[in-house]
DNA sequence: ATTTTTGGGTTAAGCGCTTTACCTTATTCT
DNA sequence: AGAATAAGGTAAAGCGCTTAACCCAAAAAT
């Protein structure tokens, strides 16, 4: 029992697999009445064209990569759900591929995606720099979102990691804190270095020191973020707030501080990054800095899927767009001095 | 500049195409040694053999369909993430359909996924019912995985979802709780008809009553489980625990109860369900029913992709498994009566 | 030494579609 | 009315691969 092909409509409908093709299309030699008879003919017989066999014919898979670091963290899930949406509403279907930022995977998924024959990558992964960068060369259009990769010119879309950083420690600052810390993950992503560089910055804008030492690298989860807390906490001159690059570790943070009994944000105050539904589960509910998931999906969408062409700018363009801070409960004035 | 086909590998080789698709499948009549040669062209020519086109002769196209409420659901996302690591290792790519539950979305990515020509689905979303009926009947097999779809004969596995509920409400029970209430999402979808029929039952066992009114079905999310704890709080008779049907609802009655002005567990105890990094994140942790997502996906992988066929027992498989009970810090004795 | 086997390789058909070139009939123009 | 043109339709090639049928030389069997 195998699946109606358009050699059966054809037959069905007394006419030749070509007019079939173009009915289905809409283009080609096709008269208004045979169409309708056609299309009636095929739906009749349930049939449904086969991508595959229309894809080999050089036409496209209407299949996408979605590369990222893991589907399972929050902020990256949101990303996919968005990107699922967006492409489903075009007729695209996407293939999620969890790199854990790791070289290897990312090349395997890569080959991957070429074997399938996609018609373009979203990279949002960390890692597997110069794999990407080879991308440039091939045939296969790829675009970065919520991350730039070193030398790969291709376009992309990403929110101003600087300035959210700036926004974060601005936000800090005012409230009049001046010993700080920040949480970094995964330090070879450019989104992390940039946030770390503009706290930085924001910080000696306004004379307040960071030390090398008050930025902790960890590992991109919860646990990564509780360790380097719990480690933080017990230093003599123990900060006043923290920024973290993103919203796990800030949990993370928000643990430590509990079982260290420091209170939040009595006496730390803890900011995080991406918004996403993390920050509204804990209490404190976490001040952040939210990215407009949507809006940069749609974007990379249409730079991905055709288009690019039509407007200005010579390729390949990058789209920044910009950060917001949310003011939740976790941050708060320091305690006045004992 | 197209990419390289199998022609050009064999013309390079000085052998036929035959031969060519005999070395790189293993396959066929073809000596060790030409085997060797032909393997070295390819990878000079950097040749990646088109899954397209061998999936057009007829075997399989090695891409499956994940169907899923959500993937920014954290359950769901560590599912996604569990059936992407368990297929990719076995050179399989997967397509993740968010269906939100909605019969409409769930018919749309059938369709789409029959075009695609998928080896398989799997279907963990709700909703759609008589549409998925149908895919007994087609060739396209399917398996269900955290849930069972009402007159679907396919193989499955599921946890036991009345059984996490009965270990809910033992331990509420033995805590000495009485007046309890459930929170269930989507009430359609068996695992959470399961769930609180398990709830239910267990009451019922030990002579506690359970009334129609105390069973909120809510809307999947942290806000639907807010509003519902919220109306539920202001009651005179009010509960002093909380069964969830899952763990954003979980997340919802802790906001409430903070909103409230209730202390949980103090006033009231609080169980989710699932056990995602979500209990993890809040204060108090949550206590909550973990399922064994990794297992349930090997298995459902295995069910799916042919292992089906060995063992004996006859079609359609229904594998179960046991849930565990987490606890934490949102459940303790109930306050004594004033 | 001749026949049989067998290992190694090739030719060609075909998977389900798109598309170009071509053909036929109806329509329009002068 | 006859030629030019448009409009609708079709045959057939080809996309990159797999596989069944076939073929041939070298090795084994008699």
């Amino acid at each position: 029992m195998k699946p109606t092909t358009i050699y059966d409509v054809a037959r069905e409908a007394g006419v030749s697999i070509a007019s079939v093709s173009n009915a289905i299309n809409g283009k080609g030699k096709i008269g208004k009445k045979k169409r309708e008879e056609i299309l009636k003919v095929m739906d009749r017989l349930n049939y449904q064209p086969s991508v595959i066999a229309s894809a080999l014919t050089g036409k496209k898979t209407y299949t996408l990569g979605l590369l990222i670091p893991d589907v399972a963290n929050p902020f990256f899930a949101e990303i996919a759900r968005a990107v699922e949406d967006i492409a489903h509403s075009s007729g695209y279907s996407v293939i999620t591929c969890s790199t854990d930022n790791q070289d290897g995977r990312v090349l395997a998924y890569i080959r991957l995606l070429e074997q399938k024959s996609v018609d373009g990558i979203l990279i949002g992964t960390g890692g597997g720099a110069d794999i990407l960068a080879q991308l440039a060369e091939k045939p296969l259009p790829a675009v970065t979102i919520a991350r730039e990769v070193q030398g790969l010119p291709v376009s992309g879309v990403a929110t101003d990691d600087f300035r959210g950083a700036t926004l974060a420690a601005e936000h800090l600052l005012s409230l009049g804190h001046r010993r700080m810390a920040v949480l970094a993950e995964d330090l070879k992503v450019s989104s992390s270095q940039e946030r770390v560089r503009g706290f930085r910055f924001s910080l000696f804008e306004a004379g307040v020191r960071l030390e090398d030492g008050d930025i902790l690298p960890c590992a991109s989860s919860i646990e990564g973020g509780k360790r380097a807390t719990l480690g933080l906490l017990r230093r003599v001159d123990r900060p006043t707030a923290l920024f973290c690059s993103n919203e796990l570790l800030a949990v993370g943070a928000l643990q430590a501080a509990r079982e260290a009994g420091v209170p939040v944000p009595g006496l730390l105050s803890v900011v995080g990054y991406d918004n996403t539904l993390l920050s509204t589960a804990t209490n404190p509910l976490l001040t952040t800095i939210a990215q407009p998931i949507e809006q940069m999906v749609k974007l990379a969408f249409g730079l991905l899927i055709g288009d690019g062409l039509e407007d200005a700018g010579p390729l390949p363009r990058r789209i920044v767009i910009q950060p917001e801070l949310i003011v939740r409960e976790s941050t708060a004035a320091p305690a006045a001095e004992a």
